[in-house]
DNA sequence: AAATTATTGTACATAACTGGACAAAATAAC
DNA sequence: GTTATTTTGTCCAGTTATGTACAATAATTT
């Protein structure tokens, strides 16, 4: 048996994914990330191979870690009795909210990664460019599944276009996600969605 | 007197944005514009100075056909009369409507080159950083302007919230601007607005 | 000690570009 | 022809980074 891995391979990739965050995708070269990380350039391709592949894993880190996995997408009966479940709707609104935190928290407000991604695409190459475009469709897909499980339960009415309110829905957060690297106050940013969300049908909770 | 410029300049102007368009700014060289333009690096050198003043005319240039460009703005006593103008909440969603036909007609789908910077913002120096900041927060107050005089005109409510409205609707125009790199449909683009501005209250025309 | 794996540093050839300098050639007016 | 400006190409020194190869050293187990 050989020598053991010294570095902290996870603590790499979120190492990386700062990196790429903060400085955007094509600034980041196995140099400097290395030297972030800590280890020596060859250590790096022995261990991730390229930039490209430790981007993809940069990528899944983030996606992990989104808010919109917070959302309820799916119906449970034992949660459901249990009365513990957020609805649908609420859950959304809550997605916002905490996205508005998470963007005001940011002291270097970096925005959303992979919407920077979107406005960066030029310098991916064409897998990682379907790479992208993909992620952010399957991101649609959940606040659609949201949307959809809103209208069984009865939250939305029966004729709500679910794919078209998931892309407004959409269109807002990679807007407020773009605005939050100028608009830097939580308030003001909550201010954006709350207004929208009211607008589109995305109402908060009623208390009886 | 001497040998004249033999290229058209604003031609040149021209060029260069669609390839900062295109490609995105840190992707455009000296020499990759010089050649697309059809001149020399020395000849770019002589004309334009350098890659960042070339940008700055570039910007100038793009924000002087911006859709926002056309809002209706101020009020005419004289235009008034001729019942020319459209009011300004239908200035407005025609902005809106154009925006989207102009980005659903774009094959290479570039989305806006002022929002792209946003994404973008690592790769300009501190000075050109705020720079596009300040367009954007000029053009933020375009939208404001026309806000307000829709409440002067008395066609929003006088307890409308014209920092708070702006501010919405230019994150969707940014919201909007994004996707169309993946929505390329105009009726696609469209709905996702319409939507959004008859939720937040710039409705589209009443007939009588 | 031998085998195995991780870490490091170095060398190499390559790529792509930059700004500045400079001079020759070209173009226009006088 | 002279003057003035534009265009061009070339050179230079510099920058920054890359992927690959390779060998020495280090760390772990058997």
């Amino acid at each position: 048996m050989g020598r053991i891995i010294e570095f902290n391979r996870d603590q790499a990739v979120e190492i990386a994914m700062h990196e790429f965050w903060q400085h955007g995708y094509s600034e980041v070269s196995i140099k400097s990330v290395s030297q972030k990380i800590g280890i020596s350039r060859s250590s790096f391709y022995n261990t991730f191979g390229s930039i490209e592949l430790l981007f993809a894993e940069v990528l899944d880190l983030y996606e992990y870690d989104a808010p919109i996995r917070k959302l309820r997408t799916a119906y449970s009966s034992e949660e459901e009795d249990k009365g513990n479940l957020e609805t649908p709707v609420n859950s959304i609104r809550s997605m916002f909210q905490t996205l508005c935190k998470l963007r005001a928290r940011d002291s270097e407000h970096r925005g959303c990664l992979i919407i920077n991604c979107l406005g960066d695409l030029n310098h991916f190459n064409a897998q990682a460019q379907t790479d992208i475009l993909g992620r952010i469709q399957v991101l649609r897909g959940e606040f659609h599944k949201t949307l959809r499980l809103a209208v069984n339960l009865g939250e939305l009415p029966k004729h709500t276009d679910t794919h078209k309110l998931a892309l407004s829905l959409q269109t807002l957060a990679v807007g407020i996600n773009s605005m939050s690297k100028i608009i830097h106050a939580e308030e003001g940013l909550n201010a954006i969605a709350n207004s929208t969300l009211d607008g589109i049908g995305i109402n908060a909770a009623k208390h009886d």
